[in-house]
DNA sequence: TGTAGGTATGAATCCGACT
DNA sequence: AAGTCGGATTCATACCTAC
């Protein structure tokens, strides 16, 4: 995948119908404002946490050594916005969850993914924002995560899932009932992002969304969800500040639509069975 | 297993070695004050949720109408202190967690439950008591639970762990490495309280405690925690308001202690294949 | 093609040393 | 002296290499 600038189809050419996939590179802020009111019909997102490291300094580094451990050969590039103390955290969070209040269709689902420790202030964020809280999913990474002596692994992530206002009968029936618990190993191969969550995973949480809708995710990174959501048979809109991985969801869009499915043989059996 | 009141042992009989389980019948906040500082080596409860009701009038009805399925045709008896409103139920859990803070040895860990509804609140006053929050493990419920149409069902429960202040190295070695996520189903028979957990989940959890120490149940209902600390060869302090469930409680751990192991041959065979 | 053994890795954390 | 820095550490899993 290359680095150079391209031209993509955009979010509104997924609102006009022109494009299954849009993409726009920009502060979230400030994109999520071009946006019209009631247009999407899902927000499933994986914001930067601001969990690691103890001091101000820490978070101020570079989040390939925040996040990586001593000794890891291949770097993967640096990604923006995990700078933020927990009250500004919890106040950033807020404002882009009111705006994306704003966006969604009435009765539609927000899916936020978070790590434990700040768990309460995502929560909090979305009650503030204006959304209805209804629930936590894990998502249980399995095993394949550092140990610790005297104490749990640190072992799942969260999904923090509502809707705007009271749910759509008519929505939620054409979704039906989904898992309380996803469980997905990390797959080093469909790391794309040095925080990336697998293909299938996302493929699975973007069922939340009605089939055909259209899903958006503010923070897009290497664009996983807008993958999960195409090859889910959904839309997707996203936005990205880090220009490469917007380039990069691109070209993984454009991937999805030709290949249809990204998973190796191995892989789609693999997940076949676990389904069962 | 009769309701009349007989002899048991008691908290101090535990402390000052002469029984492996204790009970006392009485109102936690009052009880806990009797125990010495720095005398148990983990506090694993299970406090109620207070989360059933969206109204006020709800959460002044009988418990056993709101926790129980319709139709179910078994009555438990009521349980008590499950009528806070959020800001009180985070005050009350702050008041008896700092209590314990007290009692805690340096260094020992806690473990408490919560459903998702309280998870923020939980988190809030465990560290507010004074307490170092480290982490969540979700138990995965598995499916046995009600589906939610168009949303995802709410099949997990949460422990939220730490320790009173830094680890302590020994223990922690003693302890070893846990397992990040508990998947024990809910097991009928196995309920002895309205919001029982299940013995095994319970005997897994006791690990946290190293081998041999006292482990403090101050919400004992009908005594698992107990039981699991007996079964897994630590000794065990309860506290218990409801006269009835403190007597239930005096019976399983007896019968623990002649029989080794409460399960049955099938519950025994299926989670040592879960194990596997 | 299969098996066995070695190694890299993970949305960390801990602790002592230094500024 | 509180704030920072840097090295050591934990183990299940996946992948690679060697036979």
């Amino acid at each position: 995948m290359n680095n150079e600038p391209k031209p993509k189809p955009t979010p509104l050419d997924v609102i006009n119908g022109s494009s299954r996939w849009g993409l726009a590179h920009g502060e979230t802020l400030k994109t999520l404002r071009e946006l019209p009111d009631d247009s999407v019909d899902a927000l499933i997102t994986d914001p930067p946490y601001s969990s690691g490291g103890q001091y101000r300094g820490d978070r101020l580094g570079s989040t390939d050594e925040k996040y990586t451990q001593h000794g890891f050969q291949g770097r993967r590039s640096d990604f923006a916005g995990d700078t933020r103390d927990q009250r500004s955290f919890t106040y950033w969070e807020t404002l882009w969850l009111s705006e994306c209040l704003r966006i969604l269709k009435p009765g539609a689902p927000f899916c936020v993914f978070t790590d434990w420790r700040q768990l309460p202030a995502t929560t909090d964020a979305v009650q503030a924002g204006g959304l209805v809280w209804r629930g936590i999913v894990p998502w249980d990474k399995t095993e394949k995560c550092r140990p610790r002596m005297g104490g749990f692994r640190s072992q799942s992530e969260f999904l923090v899932w509502g809707t705007k206002g009271p749910t759509d009968n008519e929505a939620a029936a054409a979704v039906g009932v989904l898992p309380g618990l996803f469980r997905v190993p990390v797959n080093h191969d469909d790391k794309h992002h040095q925080t990336g969550k697998p293909t299938e995973l996302m493929r699975q949480v973007c069922a939340i969304c009605p089939p055909g809708g259209i899903i958006l995710d503010p923070f897009a990174g290497s664009g996983t969800t807008l993958v999960g959501a195409l090859l889910t048979g959904r839309r997707a809109i996203g936005f990205e500040i880090v220009e490469g991985y917007s380039n990069t969801a691109a070209d993984r869009c454009a991937a999805t639509l030709i290949d249809g499915d990204f998973r190796t043989p191995e892989q789609r059996t693999l997940f076949e069975d676990l389904a069962k």
